[in-house]
DNA sequence: GGTGATTTTTGACAAATGTCAAAAAGCGAA
DNA sequence: TTCGCTTTTTGACATTTGTCAAAAATCACC
């Protein structure tokens, strides 16, 4: 599994842990389009990306505006929603037809209380999201859009061939119609 | 000591976890202005703040750009370079006279391994700390500049009182004019 | 392969924010 | 109190990006 291989990058599995681990991880596939966390819903699962895209969403004055994309070896949740245990502002959902692994926010405390070492690998994915969001961060309020798109495009190139440019433009913090001109001028 | 505090907000606290805090955690002073940790020198250390103003920032062609602020009860490092190891890219200042905790990285992690149970307080502080990026990164995104001046004004008006206009125009993403005539016009 | 729906591009114009320069206000030290 | 330095404000103008509408291109399905 995918997923275990992950997460023996960060600590050692025990046969043990790697019994228990899949017991809690079901998995899944769901085809295109699939939503799997809707807007206002309490989001109390943890998604491991096995194969497919993923992506979050926000509306905003009607619009959806892309929040994230998930792809193969990443993790997608309504982070927001799966830690507060409040109802999800944003709406996850299937681009391409997913194999996914499902873990519930129930059994994940209940393998930090049994497995305290996995405390450790939750410690450091988040630890690495975080790092990952604030250069992003960095990026949308030092750059501009031009020099947005092109770094997405040297970085993720084959993004761009598997979501909507209306969708990256969003992720972008940008409007369709600027992405398109920005594209048409390079 | 308000460190202990703070944390046994999260997880009880045994005697023997707390003498050892206190035995990695230095108790320091620093006056107005000093800087805590250099653009392009690693920071191998955390920061709590038991009373003061911190911040850090970026400098982005030649200009100071805030990047965040930490008060009373906050943590202040250069997260990326206290994770990853490599040079910091922002440095970190003291905005008032200042009472602080420093842990070192390798007393943290030392801490880690001796009681596993403070992962689980390092999980959960980052989460945290994730959930308020991410707000901050919808912020940026989605308001106006005068939007988040009022909004910053709600949550921290004391804030505008103790920075200068220019570290706020910059930590909201806009340029110090703007944020002058922002208050202007209101 | 044709057709209706969806996505992308283009055009004209508007709005928000930035830039540069200078004036005004505020502030600390002698 | 005054002088010099820093911070804040104001003005004129430029730039970036957004908005709305329509045309063009592409795609999915029969």
């Amino acid at each position: 599994m995918l997923l275990l291989q992950h997460l023996s990058q960060i600590i050692s599995i025990s046969k043990t842990l790697e019994g228990e681990i899949n017991s809690i991880a079901k998995e899944i596939n769901v085809s295109k389009n699939t939503i799997l966390v809707n807007h206002k819903e309490r989001c109390r699962n943890l998604f491991f990306i096995q194969k497919g895209l993923v992506r979050g969403y926000y509306y905003d004055e009607g619009k959806e505006i892309t929040n994230w994309f998930a792809q193969q070896e990443e993790f997608a949740t309504s982070f927001y929603s799966f830690i507060t245990n409040e109802p999800s502002p944003e709406t996850i959902e299937a681009l391409e037809d997913c194999q996914l692994i499902q873990i519930s926010h129930a059994d994940l405390q209940d393998l930090y209380k049994k497995f305290p070492e996995t405390e450790r690998i939750g410690r450091i994915i988040t630890e690495n999201y975080y790092i990952k969001l604030e250069e992003r961060f960095l990026n949308i309020q030092f750059r501009s859009a031009k020099e947005r798109y092109q770094n997405l495009l040297s970085k993720n190139p084959s993004l761009l061939q598997r979501a909507s440019l209306g969708q990256i433009a969003t992720y972008l913090g940008i409007t369709q119609e600027t992405l398109s001109r920005i594209r048409a001028e390079l």
